[in-house]
DNA sequence: CCTCAATCACTTTTT
DNA sequence: GTGATTGAGG
């Protein structure tokens, strides 16, 4: 049979997930199990075999860049042109049709999707509004408080139903039921409401939920440890009724439970829905026998789990490294010179090195750049939020969607000459009107100003409206222009002459230059953007949508460039990547676990599966390093040994310079060749914190109140705990460890 | 009334 | 080494 022939280079694990095409179908997909595969090859199949045709199909995936590639994929292996192709991550897709549906919502077609940062923005403003105290609560706390409710589906009048009476609580809700007046009154969207109104959509209006329920008669969800509550009402009421639908997932993959994913949506999947069949597939095809057998022995130390065991008859004799350094320079450098010895044989760019933190990437940087090595760092700062994009973006939201009110405020304290105070103003004549601030600008009647800033703020005025006239007929690209050139943006980054964009020669300063490069790739993306659309929608880009992919954009999609560079990334951005090489620095309590997450076992457990996922990266080799002093906000420490450690199978464990025992006596630092990089703090130098507990010989156990100066010489305020309050020498206190 | 420079605190992971 | 906030000067 033909369609059999389609499956040829397939296991039979692998085959079987792809022909499975009717019901509920569960795919428990260990690392490097090939299950990217099983979905192109499923949805291929489906659509060769007459099951379906593929604008019917969902295919749901975790980043954009993933989706990018299985377009790209289909498209060579099947020879489907990803025109009305369904395939993107839950924001791209869902974002898209609640501008479809934008009739029976409270918002335009036109909202604008607000970033972390925006988002942050808004809650400070609404706590200085609301006076209350930002001590108590912090701009960053509550938002994410306000996401956990959004992600469970909680809508302010749903509060009280999960979260505990307290005067706390009672604060944050008032601050969640105006946040949320404020996102409405912009017309803006922030991440977790595009899926909480796209799950309310689905369960309230049925003329909306069986049309879409017909259009995806077939559903596929990648990476499904990771979906959250909202993520699996949506699929639900998609797939109830046909019951099509095919996830596919790996529980000791689980690494986003901190931003609402639960896995329980996989761990229920049988009983969520009626005759499940499930298909494991265990057979890894990506690394050898001893980087599995380390990341079983490792991962076996977690109790919730389905439980499985990868294997593969792939066998070298190499061995995963773990070696210690003396400090994180130490670190750095012995990396570096692995990653000089990988590139005699294979290119920088199969070489990867993971770490916990994004703030751990600096010393590599630094070292890299040393030792003239290319490197490629994925995070931190994605590019859509790097200031002088947002700054020329803020002018093509306030165009799309007046209503935006972060965006106006921020285009105009660009504006030379208009500062808070008239800002202020305006806001108090909108308040006094009873009308957006938007309005009272487009009107144009400033009496309320002095006579500088009101001739400004028509010049700003005249602006808008030049740019809402050119979004008519202007493509983004030549729009982007238009701004770079009125607003001045353009002059300031020495981006004045369309031609010349190449010629530039370098600037005397390397941060401007890099905001030069930055605004030629946001001019280049933007084109892009449109040929990619067109491809895709068989229509005309919008300026909504371009705008909505670029705030859904994460720093892991922006495009490959042609460049060999090693690539520099956090654990969790390395989730679905491959390398030959991976390197995983700062093994150490602290940091992997981190110490936020330490309290709680189930914490641990997700940073064990972190680690898991880390190691489950390489093809070839694994090197595991961590330092034994390390620079920290406080100064410089000695660390900890992760507990990790002692929970691989040492079997399949190369050690070097590794000896836990260095690590029992501080104060007798371990004998090293290597000269220390920095003054050493040691133990009994430490910083003091107000709140740590500690204990004096002749007044028994107390808690610092107060620090002045540092280390042994710092005079202290302590309270003891019989009563006395004291002032004593740093040296004659002992810190109590918990 | 606006601008810029100095000082402050903070830093897990991110769609 | 980042960013936001504050204070003095223009």
């Amino acid at each position: 049979m033909v369609a059999d022939e389609l499956l040829k280079d397939l296991n039979p694990a692998q085959k079987q997930v792809a022909s499975t095409t009717e019901g509920p179908l569960l795919v428990l997909a260990g690392a490097g199990t090939g299950k990217t595969r099983c979905i192109i090859y499923r949805a291929g199949y489906l659509i060769a075999t007459g099951c379906t045709r593929k604008e019917n199909l969902l295919i749901v995936t975790f980043t954009n860049k993933a989706a990018r590639e299985l377009r790209q994929r289909l498209a060579d292996t099947f020879n489907l042109a990803s025109t009305n192709l369904w395939v993107g991550t839950f924001h791209s897709i869902f974002g898209k049709i609640l501008r479809f549906e934008a009739d029976h919502l409270p918002f335009t077609a036109n909202y604008v999707i607000y970033d972390e940062k925006d988002q942050k923005n808004l809650v400070k403003k609404i706590i200085k509004e609301l006076n209350i105290d930002a001590k108590r609560f912090k701009p960053q706390v509550v938002r994410s408080i306000i996401s956990r409710q959004k992600n469970n589906l909680l809508k302010p009048e749903q509060f009280w139903e999960f979260n505990e009476y307290t005067p706390w609580s009672k604060e944050i809700l008032k601050i969640y039921i105006r946040y949320q007046e404020y996102l409405q009154a912009q017309n803006a969207l922030d991440f977790d409401d595009i899926l909480m109104n796209m799950a309310y959509l689905l369960a309230d209006n049925e003329a909306v939920r069986l049309k879409w329920q017909k259009k995806f008669r077939y559903i596929m969800i990648d990476e499904y440890q990771d979906t959250n509550y909202a993520q699996f009402e949506i699929i639900h009421h998609l797939a109830k009724d046909h019951q099509n639908i095919c996830v596919v997932g790996d529980d000791d993959q689980a690494i986003y439970t901190w931003r609402g994913a639960t896995i329980k949506n996989i761990l229920n999947f049988e009983s969520d829905y009626q005759n499940v069949i499930k298909i494991r597939l265990e057979r890894n095809y990506r690394s050898h026998e001893n980087i599995l057998k380390l990341a079983n022995s490792l991962i076996s130390h977690n109790t919730s789990r389905h439980g499985k065991e990868l294997y593969t008859d792939f066998k070298l004799p190499e061995k995963p490294h773990l070696t210690a350094l003396d400090n994180e320079e130490g670190e750095a450098l012995f990396v570096s010179e692995l990653i000089t010895e990988f590139y005699t044989t294979s290119k920088y760019a199969e070489s990867a090195v993971l770490y916990r933190t994004n703030a751990q990437s600096r010393i590599l940087e630094k070292i890299l750049v040393q030792k003239n090595i290319p490197y490629r760092i994925f995070g931190g700062v994605n590019f859509y939020q790097r200031k002088e994009i947002k700054d020329i973006l803020c002018y093509l939201r306030m165009t799309v969607n007046p209503e935006d009110l972060e965006s106006v405020q921020r285009a105009l304290l660009l504006s030379p000459g208009i500062g808070k105070s008239t800002l202020d103003k305006l806001a108090l004549a909108a308040a006094s009107q009873q009308c957006p601030i938007a309005q009272v600008i487009l009107t144009g009647e400033f009496s309320f100003l002095g006579s500088r800033p009101a001739k400004l703020t028509t010049g700003f005025r005249q602006l808008w409206l030049d740019l809402l006239d050119a979004s008519q007929n202007l493509s983004i690209y030549d729009l982007i222009w238009l701004v770079l050139e009125k607003t001045g943006l353009g002059a300031l980054y020495g981006i004045d002459n369309k031609k010349d964009l190449k010629k530039k020669k370098a600037f005397a300063d390397p941060e401007f230059q890099s905001k030069y490069e930055n605004i030629c790739e946001l001019l280049n993306s933007a084109s892009e953007f449109s040929q990619e659309y067109k491809q895709e929608n068989d229509s005309e880009p919008d300026l909504a949508e371009y705008l909505a992919s670029a705030t859904l954009q994460t720093d892991l999609d922006t495009n490959d460039d042609a460049q060999d560079r090693v690539n520099l990334m956090t654990m969790h951005n390395a989730k679905g990547l491959e390398f030959d090489h991976i390197m995983i620095v700062g093994l150490e309590d602290g940091l992997l676990p981190h110490y936020r997450s330490i309290e709680e076992e189930d914490k641990v457990e997700e940073e064990r599966r972190l680690l898991y996922v880390a190691i489950t990266r390489a093809r070839q080799t694994v090197h595991i390093t961590l330092a034994r002093w390390r620079r920290m906000s406080t100064g410089i420490d000695m660390t900890k040994p992760s507990r990790f450690i002692k929970e691989f199978d040492p079997e399949y464990l190369d050690v070097e310079h590794y000896d836990p025992h260095a690590y029992l006596t501080p104060s007798r630092p371990a004998r090293t060749n290597h000269k220390p990089a920095a003054r050493v703090v040691l133990e009994s130098e430490k910083h003091f914190k107000i709140g740590q507990k500690i204990k004096h010989v002749n007044f028994g156990l107390g808690m610092i109140l107060g620090v002045d100066g540092q280390g042994r010489d710092a005079l202290l305020v302590i309270k003891f705990d019989d009563g006395p309050v004291k002032k004593i020498i740093g040296s004659y206190v002992d810190v109590i460890k918990k």
